[in-house]
DNA sequence: TATTGTTATACTCTATAACTATA
DNA sequence: TATAGTTATAGAGTATAACAATA
């Protein structure tokens, strides 16, 4: 495996060298919410993608896992629930908690955007050389694994 | 160098087993912006980064990287502006265009943004054993030249 | 009283459409 | 007339603060 061009042995210079691609990385994946029909705005996703990941989540905890304001999750729900992707249901053990789930239009809705994810980042790993694309996986996954240790439980920014 | 826990031979399963740690990357970049001083919208901060990157940059070229409608961008500018990130300026070429640059303070916050992606990436990079660390700078390079091959000319999403 | 949500108010961001000024 | 910007209007997303309902 050879050097790449640019990259110092600092962390620091390492990370400049791959800011642009980083960059690039972060645009394709911002990109999808709006290739999805019908097209809701990115805050509206990353709704979505927080209630179908949990169970049972309250407004509480949309809000706090958003990094948003508990009015601001509400609002947003109120559009949500309106366009016919979430519900709001009143769970057994308290009735001054609402437990939001995924409609299948919204479960729908999220799995369109994974799909477009996966098909559009596919499409550039196919047009590159194999020990690249191989390079890359690993260097992923090397990053998730350091990721998940070193970074403290922060709101989901990346939708 | 060996083979990632759960990626296929096909492009799709690989992007599939990628997504996590790209949404992590991705989350690390989005990030920054909540970090600086003073604290600015990430479409300010786009704005900024438009109008930074490129020379003789008018309000249509800039709605134009950005994706957004003229009107928006004039507001945006307004507020830019107004925060003193931001100059009009008439250029002696056509007195009906603007053009605009960024003051020292734009500047300063724009660069902010990148030295605090860079420090954040840095530091996972640090953790990182340093054969993982080579696969996910060499794997960037990669995926970097192929997407700047195979990705049209887009909006700037990536902040 | 403490917790959960909703609503009132005010601001930013967004688009479409109407407008002014320049070429 | 065509182009570059601005402004009017309307709606989404945001936070703080005040409110109602439940525990």
């Amino acid at each position: 495996m050879g050097r790449v061009q640019g990259a110092g042995d600092r962390p620091e210079d390492e990370a400049q060298a791959a800011a642009e691609a980083v960059s690039a990385l972060a645009a394709l994946w911002a990109r999808a919410p709006q290739a999805v029909t019908p097209r809701v705005s990115a805050h509206q996703l990353r709704a979505l993608h927080a209630v179908g990941r949990g169970h049972e989540v309250n407004l509480t905890r949309l809000a706090e896992q958003m990094g948003v304001s508990l009015s601001t999750a509400s609002r947003l729900c109120d559009r949500l629930e309106a366009a016919g992707f979430l519900e709001r249901g009143v769970p057994p053990s308290s009735r001054r908690e609402v437990c939001l789930t995924l409609t299948d239009g919204g479960r729908r809705l999220v799995a369109q955007v994974a799909e477009c994810r996966r098909r559009h980042l596919a499409a550039v790993l196919e047009s590159m050389p194999a020990e690249g694309r191989a390079a890359l996986l690993n260097g992923l996954h090397a990053f998730h694994a350091a990721w998940t240790v070193t970074c403290p439980p922060r709101p989901e920014d990346g939708t």
